[in-house]
DNA sequence: CCAATGATGTAGTTTTATTACAGAAAGGGA
DNA sequence: TCCCTTTCTGTAATAAAACTACATCATTGG
């Protein structure tokens, strides 16, 4: 993600020629695969050489060098989208397929991150006086995960996998605790009721699920996790993964929030773990 | 993963300059993207004309446009090594990293998942009374995910997370059951402690974990998963993400070899899941 | 064994990328 | 503000690479 990202960073120090080629490519990476210098040139309104000087001024060899390392980062960004797996598809097949779909549902996952919500969500968290995380059927699983990733900051916190217990949480909490709610669908009705119950305490209700599901709307603070409608019944749930590494990514973002005396506290846990270790 | 692959297929029908050719990209990809047709003629000794009609053969515009889709391809396979997060990474910084390191992991473990293992496993779980999944620590949510998953079957499933429990369900152990055992590093006492009573029941024993292992070797099948040493502070948790796409693998296989009565089993699940739904 | 089809290579042509150089713009000091 | 220096930009020429046309060779089927 470095070359589009660098170009599209409009503070770093270009000449204006070289900005206008940035643009160019940025607006429309995919074309400029299948161009040449002379139709880059004229649709950013410069010279063939400029172009040219462009490429060799990222530390390409060339043009042609510049629009390999391209097609390289879109492919990154976007890996292929696998057709749905068919009854008679080898091992092999499978196994390719759902490891490319998971590649591409994290993709997907990362390109529409809202990242301001993302900091009011570690924010929400940093200043937590507990953090609960619930979720039902497979998102029971990624509530635990993300309890036991949290196990490493001093703020309490649990996990519930159980509609009853999780109500008698959400009864209780307080404006300054932190509930998380996780659903792929956003629509099971008791985690819908269960953001509802929590929000009328006036504490951070987070939802990790669908934008624009109902789940979403009852929460104060919302990530989106594509829901790619798993109409097949042998499609892979790739968004439990993508909840899983947005998880991640808030525990390292607190992580490094709180500095370089908290890494300390992290390297202890680490030591004190290795007793349970052969070797 | 279609383009090398296909080359490398030996049965598909080449001519012989192609063939060479094909051999010549498949076994230095990398080289192939910094040279010339003539330079990869001289390599596979044919013509330059032959280079290019054998790119055109394959659907692409030439040889420059092979190239690309060349580079597309390894990066698909290989995404990007991402460096370790730094303490002064932005919040999006922060996010592509892990995002990427995640897909790069997912790329190598792929790479080196072994295929016949994996059809040893899913004969194992396809023919086993029963199922069980144990994990520990990080790998106790994979155990309970695993269980989700295979909640689906008719095979009756359980997961466990409390040594004390998995020792007991361990001792009792038909040499018709098989036991999943879940770990990241493959060294934590009481997970090879656990295989290894299992084993002395006769039944399979399978370890997900890192290849080479105490517990990968206590293990009837292991599936390999790559142990990247996360020796700092705020490394992802990656391979937890690579342990349940494996087990995600595991389920699909699994429910492609019950065949099409099995198909109309998963929908009617899915549609008594229904009412728990809005909408 | 002889067509006939298809594949391959040589040589030539076109396209594309790069280099050299000159002119223009921008920045810095008096 | 002006002039000088530095950096950037475009024109034109050059070099390189890719592609095309055509002739030759191999291979297969009758």
């Amino acid at each position: 993600m470095t070359l589009l990202t660098d170009l599209a960073d409009p503070r770093s120090k270009r000449s204006k020629s070289a900005h206008k080629i940035a643009a160019c490519v940025v607006a429309n990476p995919e074309a400029v695969l299948s161009a040449t210098t002379a139709a880059l040139a004229a649709s950013a309104g410069v010279s063939e050489p400029t172009v040219n000087r462009f490429c060799t001024g990222l530390g390409y060899k060339g043009f042609p060098d510049f629009k390999l390392a391209l097609a390289a980062e879109l492919a990154r960004k976007q890996p292929r989208m696998t057709r749905n797996i068919e009854a008679n598809d080898s091992v092999g097949a499978v196994v390719a397929k759902i490891f490319e779909s998971t590649q591409a549902s994290l993709g997907g996952t990362l390109e529409q991150l809202d990242l301001a919500a993302l900091q009011d969500v570690v924010a929400a968290l940093a200043n937590a006086r507990s953090i609960i995380f619930c979720g039902l059927g497979a998102s029971a699983s990624v509530a635990i995960d993300a309890q036991h990733k949290f196990l490493r900051f001093h703020t309490p916190v649990a996990s519930h996998t159980d509609i009853i217990n999780q109500r008698m949480v959400a009864t209780g909490l307080d404006p300054q605790d932190c509930i998380v709610c996780i659903s792929y669908s956003g629509r099971t009705h008791a985690m819908v009721e269960l953001a509802e119950l929590a929000a009328t305490s006036g504490c951070h209700v987070v939802g990790i699920t669908a934008p624009g599901s109902p789940l979403a709307n009852a929460c104060t603070l919302a990530l989106s996790v594509e829901n790619d409608e798993d109409t097949d019944v042998y499609t892979p749930m790739t968004s439990r993964i993508a909840q899983l590494v947005i998880l991640d990514i808030l525990a390292t973002c607190l992580a490094l929030q709180q500095g370089e005396a908290f890494s300390d506290h992290l390297r202890r846990v680490k030591y004190n773990l290795r007793l349970t270790r052969r070797q």
